[in-house]
DNA sequence: TAGTGGTCTAGACCACCCT
DNA sequence: GGGTGGTCTAGACCACTAC
């Protein structure tokens, strides 16, 4: 009915989804198959392909071949986070930025990073301890360990100087990796240095990055408390 | 060199993130225009676009008509978190799920619901709390504001035997929302209803959602104590 | 203004997998 | 076996925007 309907990729992808959320393709359904909704539209089929790709992206329909497209059951919702570099996170806050590293060192890794990487225990690692300040405010707690026979060189960088957050995007590329969210009480070390009270809840980021089945690094951020992270759905 | 390098789309996006990590192409680099690589790799333009708009969108590289293809300089890396059913959750982590409503009454809503719905101050609203649970442990609490303008026919429905979680998403389309998660200290109230001590540090989901402008519904989720949102990058 | 990516087409072949 | 989605092609036009 809607004339605003152009016979482009997204006005199709729009109008399918307006038929999915009011219902008139009931969850659970068959939807059409691309060679029909081409004519339908009165368009190639690799646009309608395009379009309900998209769909199939989002997690609102399941195609298989053969038995065609239904409209999901479950749409769980798919959610897209953008993790920025820590400098950037800042300032796009508004803030300035600043960097202070409390310790570098290389140390035996204890068992809960080598256990968790596939290394052998006792392994010589690189640990970087530090925090990020925004408007000189405690922003997030850094705790890292470098696997130094991936990184070469790392031993070698200066980490009052350049940041490891960064340093490291910039030199060690990673081709798969694995991340983590939860909430923990800050001990008293970790108040400390955000300037919170002990025990408050703290917004915990854990990373664990991999070069081609080469552990890479494991850093673990904690966040001052009140910090939200948000996005769109 | 590798001959393993099939000329689909998937080849092409392999060669390409290699050359992206292995610093062939550096970040802030200008990688070559699509007709380009098209007839380096003997194929047509349009699997080359395919090919690097995968690479887009994971943000690996930016691009600009006119002024071309570039290695990000700052690779913020993406990830992609699926929000089940929470009854799912639970399931997917072999635990028995259980639900029990604790309350659901029409009240005026407070103003810290109201003014992120854009609601008028004091509009009545839906209230539901609930506790799920996994194998008889508290799993979350969930504290949910409904706009009844939104759903019709949501006052009807016995919120004891159906869980909202699962209501909503089959009853109540959205076209947008808003998600963020952080860490809060449960108060006494929340410790109790987690069985978990107060002050426990607890994860926490604020979504928000609307149907064409329209203001859905206002949920907060409060994780028992010890529980992580995992996925990989 | 001209180079670049964004998109559409019509046709084709194929992989998958339900029945 | 056959229907369906997945993908590739060669060509075309256009929108955007750096220059």
């Amino acid at each position: 009915m809607s004339e605003i309907d152009t016979n482009s990729w997204r006005g199709i992808h729009l109008e399918l989804l307006r038929r999915i959320n009011e219902r008139e393709w009931p969850p659970g359904s068959a939807v059409p198959n691309e060679a029909d909704l081409a004519a339908e539209f009165g368009c190639a089929r690799t646009t309608v392909n395009r379009a309900m790709r998209e769909l199939a992206d989002a997690g609102l329909i399941n195609r298989r071949r053969k038995a065609g497209t239904h409209v999901a059951l479950h749409p769980t919702s798919r959610v897209v986070l953008d993790i920025p570099i820590i400098r950037l996170e800042v300032e796009q806050r508004d803030a300035q930025w600043r960097y202070g590293l409390l310790s570098q060192e290389i140390l035996a890794a204890p068992a809960r990073i080598t256990s968790r990487l596939g290394l052998e225990r006792g392994t010589p690692m690189l640990h970087i301890s530090s925090v990020h300040f925004a408007n000189s405010h405690p922003f997030l707690h850094e705790d890292r360990w470098i696997n130094p026979t991936a990184v070469p060189g790392v031993e070698t960088v200066d980490f009052a100087t350049v940041n490891a957050n960064e340093w490291l995007i910039q030199n060690a590329p990673y081709t798969s990796g694995d991340i983590a969210f939860s909430a923990m009480n800050a001990d008293k070390a970790l108040a400390e240095l955000l300037e919170a009270p002990e025990g408050a809840a703290v917004f915990v980021v854990d990373r664990i990055t991999w070069n081609k089945n080469e552990p890479v690094t494991a850093v673990r951020l904690s966040y001052a408390p009140g910090y939200r992270m948000h996005t769109r759905l």
